[in-house]
RNA sequence: GCGCCCGUGGCUCAAUUGGAUAGAGCAUCGGACUUCGGAUCCGAGGGUUGGGGGUUCGAGUCCCUCCGGGCGCGCCA
């Protein structure tokens, strides 16, 4: 509907340059939903915005629109009404909203994926945890995130890679070995060093299968304690259903990228020594920084700035980050040195997230570096897991309820609400909504008492739309929920321009909605089930030859469409969309 | 002290990047239903978008200022 909607104005934008309006080169045409149904199925807001550079009053240039849009010689428009300051009202011809069925069916699960757009060559840099311990719940938000939103960019037609930087270099790593020999000599983990139940299940695993590496020397132990540690991170994001296209390391840069970094900056004038240390020139946009310790380390920074730069000579055209809001500050110093490096800056861009809370029995559960009582993504995964009885029930959670919050709100996550079988919780109010969609089509196709309504040739779902069906579906709801399916494409585009992959979360929770009361307005209010009820094929035994079946053929062809749609919203999410929801113990 | 982010009905959050009368969900109140998947559906009340000033046809959104909260400002990562 949209894609014909945008061809009528475009038909109009040349013919009122042709006759001399001083139109921009490209307009921006936003459709919108009106506020009430009533209004139309679109509505644009295109007066208002290039009436100034146009040189005319936003109202007569609408009226001038209004005419010109209704005079196209097949016009896809049953009215066009200019609304307060210059709003066109668009109300679409019939036909053409329920062209929205035919591409849907037609394009199946590809329906909300966009053509490839040339040139942007996306890397998308998340997790990054330090290898040196499970992730933790604040790591899963980074996690579903980027998961998301590599998804929503590919959807949007962009090409993306997936990186986790593995930082398995320097201090860290090597206290990492340290913690793990001290608790193989059952000794207290050294100052600044990890003291979690992991590092004893990792010393006692590496008593069992590698004892030499436990008593030689640092290097060999912290490679291998990161081989292990990072293992378990890659089970846990396969259990979040995350895949990385790359694990990149950070030691590979020694190779000599780093150094060869480190000499552009140099040959640029931007490096200086001093203190015995080398610093990084931050010029006006930042203060200096230190790329190598007075100790002959390199710092973090300066590693970054040469994956940075790495990830550039790869080819990439765009760097999107994905970090913990606690790191903002280090923004700037990044996006300096990469235009030090006479990289361009402005390729570089930093998703920044927000704090997830856990609550326990209605309870903040308070974490820490410092406390040492991190709730790692496992546990969380395991107690959903366990208290639904459903494996994956937990992943579904955590992905849902994170994504049902803009990234940079903070979000909480309740334990009780994330377990919860009914529609107190988004996840299985979101996913009760597909398994109701399946359930008609499958009573349609399945159910005994149906019977000799198929047997009768009757009842079926048809597989493409035709012209004498799809004049059944009259109902105000069914049109507004096509109308919804058609806003989907579009959804994507901008939710992938947005970087806000929460925006697919809420579009889908408002379509299930709009889902549960319009179905439910077909039965009582329209007194229009989709399948004849009980007591229709009670009180009438001819009820197989008095039922009005082409509406019934009609409306199983539009819910078909209507699922699709919404399976591929719970894709995009990483959600399982099911066929049914296996009923709980209780009673 | 400097810098970044945030402040939206009682609560939790949206708002198509500057567009119409700021929208949902919980909660409250009223009504309908109790058969296609689970307390569902319809409606009502509730707002000076932290305060003030400015920019323009138009501001929750942009600028200034104050108040309140979070974070950062290391030869840590």
């Amino acid at each position: 509907m949209r894609s014909r909607v945008r061809e009528a104005f475009h038909e109009v934008f040349t013919q009122l340059r042709a006759e001399g309006l001083d139109l921009p080169e490209s307009v921006p045409l936003v459709l919108e939903k009106p506020r009430r149904a009533e209004l139309g199925d679109l509505a644009t807001n295109v007066a208002l915005a290039v009436a100034k550079a146009v040189g005319r009053p936003p109202r007569a240039l609408a009226e001038a629109l209004c005419g010109a849009l209704l005079a196209l010689p097949d016009t896809p428009f049953a009215a066009v009404e200019v609304a307060g300051p210059g709003f066109l009202n668009l109300r679409v011809k019939d036909r053409v909203v329920l062209a929205v069925l035919g591409e849907v069916l037609a394009q199946g699960e590809r329906y909300g994926q966009h053509p490839p757009v040339p040139g942007e060559r996306v890397l998308l840099e998340f997790v990054s945890a330090n290898p040196t311990g499970p992730l933790h719940l604040a790591h899963a938000r980074g996690a579903v995130v980027g998961d998301v939103l590599a998804r929503l960019l590919r959807a949007a037609g962009l090409a993306v890679e997936t990186e986790y930087y593995v930082n398995d270099l320097g201090a860290q790593v090597l206290k990492l070995a340290a913690s793990v020999r001290a608790a193989h000599l059952g000794e207290p983990p050294p100052e600044g060093g990890y003291g979690g139940a992991y590092v004893a299940e990792l010393a006692q695993a590496l008593r069992a299968s590698a004892p030499a590496l436990l008593d030689g020397p640092d290097g060999p132990l912290a490679e291998r304690c990161v081989e292990e540690v990072l293992g378990g991170i890659r089970r846990t994001l396969d259990r979040l259903g995350i895949h990385f296209a790359r694990f990149f390391s950070e030691r590979s840069l020694g190779d000599g990228r780093l150094e060869a970094t480190l000499d552009a900056l140099a040959s640029g004038g931007h490096l200086e020594a001093r203190d015995g240390a080398l610093f990084f020139r931050g010029g006006d946009t930042d203060k200096d920084r230190v790329l190598r310790k007075s100790s002959g380390d390199l710092t973090y920074f300066a590693s970054d700035l040469a994956y940075h730069r790495d990830k550039l000579a790869r080819g990439h055209t765009r760097l999107v980050d994905v970090w913990g809001a606690d790191h903002h500050g280090y923004i700037p110093r990044m996006r300096a040195g990469l235009e030090a490096l006479g990289l361009p800056g402005e390729a570089f861009e930093v998703l920044l997230l927000q704090m997830v809370k856990l609550l326990k029995d209605g309870k903040e559960v308070r974490m820490g570096k410092r406390l040492g009582n991190f709730i790692t993504v496992d546990e969380v995964l395991d107690e959903v897991d366990e208290a639904t009885g459903h494996p994956g029930a937990g992943r579904d959670a955590l992905r849902f309820l994170i994504l049902a919050r803009s990234h940079e709100s903070p979000v909480e996550f309740d334990l009780a609400v994330a377990s919860a079988q009914s529609v107190e919780n988004p996840v299985f109010y979101a996913q009760m909504t597909h398994a109701r969609m399946c359930s008609i089509l499958h009573r349609a196709e399945h159910s005994e008492e149906l019977l000799p309504a198929r047997e009768a040739g009757v009842l079926y779902v048809p597989d493409a739309p035709d012209p004498v069906l799809v004049e059944k579906l009259t109902l105000p709801e069914e049109r507004a929920i096509l109308a919804a399916c058609d806003a989907f494409p579009e959804l994507v585009r901008e939710a992938a321009e947005a970087r806000a992959p929460h925006r697919v979360a809420f579009w889908a929770l408002e379509f299930a909605q709009g889902f549960a009361s319009y179905f439910t307005r077909m039965q009582r209010v329209h007194d229009a089930p989709i399948l004849p009820q009980k007591g229709v094929r009670e009180a009438d035994p001819g009820w197989v030859r008095a039922w009005d079946w082409e509406t019934t053929r009609a409306r199983l062809l539009w819910l078909r469409a209507v699922r699709q749609v919404y399976a591929n919203a719970l894709a995009l999410l990483g959600v399982e969309a099911p066929t049914r929801m296996t009923r709980s113990a209780e009673p």
